[in-house]
DNA sequence: TAATATTGTAATTTTTAAGATTACAACATC
DNA sequence: GATGTTGTAATCTTAAAAATTACAATATTA
């Protein structure tokens, strides 16, 4: 029924490492440019690195890709880091009636226009890469 | 940033004023069968109303469609019940670094596959009818 | 090896938005 | 005018997100 913020705070620390990777990225680092605090960031780099799409270094710090930018879609990244709240995210009332027809069935009645409008947006989510933002990025600072 | 029950209470009151309208439907009827609160479904009613898809009786009480089931689409009722909420429904920080050369433009960055996330969205919500849910909902009742 | 800086993670608190509730005026019918 | 309903404002409750606190685990370096 929500979609966080932790895809976009996801993807604004991957442009960060991508752009920055030479130079040692904390949480800290990346909190103070996110603007939010340096604990949900390493919660979502910990996800990062298990699906596999970081390396991060305990005790010294900084964090690198493990993956090309052309190889890491908006999907992979959201998927890493907020994997249940697409299905569901349009809120359905959850205390129907089970003695009304209507109540009894209708969560089964929208449940098939809901999972075509979650394909839908996976679908735009497969359809960008990190390397595009990266590039739109780069042509914003002319 | 969310998309909340009222789409989803707003087609189920929709679907019992189709089926049922013959006999008087009250906000407590209503109310009844989705297990919401009669003052939240007036407030959708009375939107749904403003958008020309219903007519209410104040008073004596009683809904009835003023369109054919044919002709209202669930982005009509979306749209007519909770305007706002699809654009803006994926999350984004919101207080990234204005000093920071990425903070200060992942919001204008997002905003493309955003808008096509929600486009896409909207898409399939406006192939959808009233009259395709009670033409499924009465399939199922065999 | 001690000092320092960082990640990893659990537990708790705060904040925010949705939804519920209360209250009552406006209106229609009998 | 008694009853039952809608319309709407104001307030309260609840649930989820995000922030915060705290500290163990790990690596570096002097």
């Amino acid at each position: 029924m929500k979609i966080s913020t932790k895809c976009s705070l996801a993807l604004h620390s991957l442009i960060i490492i991508a752009l920055f990777g030479s130079k040692k990225i904390t949480s800290d680092i990346i909190a103070q440019s996110t603007g939010c605090n340096p604990v949900i960031i390493r919660n979502l780099m910990g996800r990062l690195k298990k699906a596999g799409i970081l390396n991060i270094q305990r005790g010294t710090g900084g964090a690198s890709l493990r993956i090309d930018p052309k190889d890491i879609t908006i999907w992979a990244v959201y998927n890493a880091v907020d994997p249940k709240s697409l299905s569901g995210f349009i809120g359905v009332h959850p205390n129907p009636s089970n003695t009304c027809p209507v109540g009894s069935k209708i969560h089964a009645l929208l449940s098939v226009p809901h999972q075509k409008m979650e394909e839908a947006v996976r679908q735009v989510m497969s359809e960008y890469t990190l390397a595009e933002l990266i590039q739109e990025f780069q042509q914003m600072n002319g």
